[in-house]
DNA sequence: CGTAAAGTTGAAACGCATCAATGTAAGTGG
DNA sequence: CCACTTACATTGATGCGTTTCAACTTTACG
């Protein structure tokens, strides 16, 4: 890792996922802006975080992809999930226990640093925030629970599909998806296939099969999706498990509720 | 859902598992045996939460066995985790989002009922409760990866003896696991397979493989574990992500941490 | 240009799904 | 108490989806 200057506006990624998940007001904008500590550049392929280390740090994704991933007992490797930028690279802070994935940078990342102490003290001021943390979090649960499925429930053209789809819902969220369908996935086939329980050949020739319904093109890290409702339909992919659920008469943890 | 009288002390899973997250002191003990306002008796295949309910109770199984699930659009029904004595449900009111999955019964089921409001309210005076229910939650998080480790890195023989593993050490934590080797699991091979991703054919076949190498035994719902370090080395089995790892210098939320 | 990394293709093998039948044990009602 | 029913477990035959292996092609890049 190389050490950065301080932070410029480059949170803003952050601060957009985080109002896409409760309303704040300008003190609220202000705190968030204020939370990131230290950015550092992370190159592609360097470990973010490490399994078991105990951070005193909250690691955020201000640029780039990283996943998370475990090593399996008989030699392979699984990728549990994708942090893209505004993404909690690991929410274990919240239970003070440790760290229980790596998380790995697939592209170069910048990484937003945000010491636990000052994030409990922002958030023991601003509700609103913790809300919106907890609401990311759940977020996360939802998106393994999806995984869960895909793996369980669903063929290579579905897994793959929804798997576009979550990323083009997530990436657009952010606001890095160009003209509705477009947008950078510097993923090799071999990855996608450690993510989805599939074989690099078998990624590939199921891309190929959405290609050739000139459902997708995807070339050099950069996806185009032609027919979003295709490819959603084909996929079963509902967007409902990204976006935070009805209001409901809450769980409060500060003086007020979300 | 029938209702029955108020609380016995019925609650001492949920007592019993919250302590294997945090130490309490006497105040904190009293404050969780009165946490649980109502309960009520479910039978096998009832559901206990439905997807999109907006509930205001916060449900923790007492007795029996539940499992979250989801249908697929293709038809199929995925089950993507399981909830023994002393779990909560579905942590969907730490963020005040909605309930995302249905929680069915799988067995006679008692459940407790906490609401919301009086649960905050507890939480903001008892610190310790706050942290054994994140801590709860990240476990649940770790069950979900590792669920995806096991879908997507881990042929039928380790997915199922990944399981058993499993609920031998969850079943083990809450005291109702017998002699160190046997408990009842309620479940039939069709369900273990739409949790695991397998044929009903082929988790039947697997659990004979399991059978013909002494490794378990398993009628009637009730599982002896033969071999239990046999079985943990044959399917990659480590308890670490069912335990809160390490102490971090951590997190609070209220007035103190971890 | 030359080399390495990623993508593509074909052939063969395997794990697991599917279908369909049979076995077994535990109710249920006459 | 026995025939009937229902739910679940078991078994065999067959086929598909996916993996594996190995070669080959293309692209990126110094």
């Amino acid at each position: 890792m190389i050490d950065e200057s301080l932070p410029v506006q480059q949170t803003s990624s952050l601060l957009r996922r985080l109002s896409s998940l409760h309303s704040f007001d300008d003190r609220d904008v202000a705190a968030i802006h204020g939370l990131v500590e230290r950015i550092v550049n992370v190159q592609a392929y360097e470990e973010i975080l490490r399994e078991g280390s105990t951070e005193s740090s909250v690691a955020v994704v201000l640029r780039g992809l990283a996943c998370r991933f475990k090593l399996v007992s008989n030699g392979k490797r699984q990728i549990t999930g994708f942090a893209v930028a505004g993404d909690i690279c690991d929410f274990g802070f919240l239970s003070s226990s440790g760290v229980t994935q790596s998380v790995l940078a697939l592209s170069p990342v910048m990484v937003g640093l945000i010491s636990v102490n000052r994030l409990s003290a922002v958030a023991e001021r601003h509700p609103h925030l913790m809300v919106a943390f907890l609401r990311a979090a759940a977020i996360d649960q939802s998106l393994s629970n999806e995984l869960v499925i895909s793996l369980g429930s669903r063929n290579a053209v579905e897994r793959v599909g929804h798997f576009l789809c979550e990323m083009h819902y997530r990436l657009g969220a952010v606001g890095l998806v160009r003209g509705g369908r477009e947008f950078d996935l510097p993923l090799t086939q071999a990855e996608i296939g450690e993510a989805l329980g599939l074989s690099t050949v078998h990624v590939n020739r199921t891309l190929q099969t959405l290609r050739q319904q000139h459902i997708i093109s995807m070339r050099n890290g950069v996806v185009s999706v032609l027919d979003v409702a295709g490819l959603a339909r084909l996929s079963g992919f509902d967007a409902q498990y990204l976006s935070p659920i009805v209001e409901t008469p809450g769980f409060s943890l500060g003086r007020e509720a979300g």
